[in-house]
DNA sequence: CCGCATCCCCAAAGATACTG
DNA sequence: CAGTATCTTTGGGGATGCGG
């Protein structure tokens, strides 16, 4: 995993840190908070544990993440972003959001894993959200969204609370169609959330 | 080159479309213009020409580029990016900022392909440059900033100049440092417009 | 269980040669 | 010039094993 592009170049030199296959995602699943290594299994299916391995490893050399071994009981070790890692923000959300226009609903339950609404949250709705806390569900996932920052799981005290199955969620987020979740509490602060979600644009092709 | 990533996520969807080796460095040097299947090779050291038409038949098949015949007498095909694949420079730029941090000044003659000059400003300046008119010579290379817009090659009427080696242009975007570069025309607009570039920031590990 | 290391196999990448 | 064809090498996916 050592230099794969010889140039001069601040984006083959980005790449040449993050731009391995996986590296990307592994990166995403621990933006919102450190995980155990049996966790980003789950959420990367097909990844192979060596693969997992080494990434980690490597981005461990690079400064992007720590492990971290918890304090008793718990004692398990978790991977963590560093600042610097934390600092791939902007980039991930500006490729994810143009990786959203092209990306349909979600077309077979198979595809859904642990995870896949915060992410999807943080793309489309948290850059710019308007203060205030937003709980959804999708099927069995629980994403929530405090004051602009992506949380998982449900919350107290929200101001709104979403539910439905991932096709309502995502006619609620691309389409702003509400025929298809149930919306608990305050209504115009969600309306007033989707107002900052990307419009739709058209794609030359949805491949 | 299909789906590489089965599972719902809008940055496992973008990295299926532009996530391949290669494919990322291949769309930066369509970024300032359309190219012939032998430029790119030359810009892209050590890609392999079976890997390149790869990467060209997969992107326009994703309706990222196209394929044009010039008309005659030139005559040779160049591969232009469409609106779509346009739209990623926002994520490509954030992604080559990230990486700038760690990228030190050229190391070896060797790692100056080509074009290195236009992209590492692209990335660097052309954000939120001041109008104006600035030539950049670093060696052999020449790259042009009119209005923020970054185009290869020498201007006319220029209002400033700047010419030095690659460890001089270094110093003068990263340090701000003059000394190694010889500027004619207006420093003050060139001072102002490095006011611009992103601030040297520490990372953990240089690597 | 969790956190990997090992092994096997195949698919993709690098290098080179060659052709319309 | 613009690729295709071929060959070799490397790396990834999947299963399994194994120590803590």
């Amino acid at each position: 995993m050592a230099k794969r592009y010889e140039q001069y170049c601040p984006m083959a030199h980005a790449l040449d840190l993050v731009g391995d296959r996986w590296t990307l995602l592994v990166i995403r699943d621990l933006m919102h908070g450190p995980k155990r290594y049996t966790d980003l299994v789950e959420r990367l299916p097909g990844i192979g544990t060596n693969i997992l391995a080494t990434r980690l490893r490597d981005l461990e050399g690079h400064g992007i993440l720590v492990r971290r071994t918890l304090p008793p009981p718990a004692a398990s070790k978790v991977y963590e972003l560093t600042d610097y890692g934390r600092e791939l923000r902007p980039a991930m959300r500006e490729l994810a959001l143009w990786g959203a226009r092209s990306l349909g609903p979600p077309a077979e339950e198979g595809e859904l894993f642990e995870g896949w609404l915060a992410n999807a949250m943080d793309v489309v709705i948290a850059r710019l959200a308007p203060p205030g806390r937003f709980e959804f569900r999708a099927g069995d996932e629980i994403a929530s969204l405090v004051d602009g920052e992506v949380v998982d799981g449900p919350i107290e005290d929200a101001d709104v609370r979403v539910a439905g199955d991932p096709d309502g969620i995502y006619a609620l987020f691309v389409d702003r169609c509400f025929d298809l979740v149930s919306v608990e509490g305050d209504q115009k602060l969600l309306e007033e959330l989707l107002e900052v979600a990307p419009a739709r644009t058209e794609v030359p092709v949805s491949a």
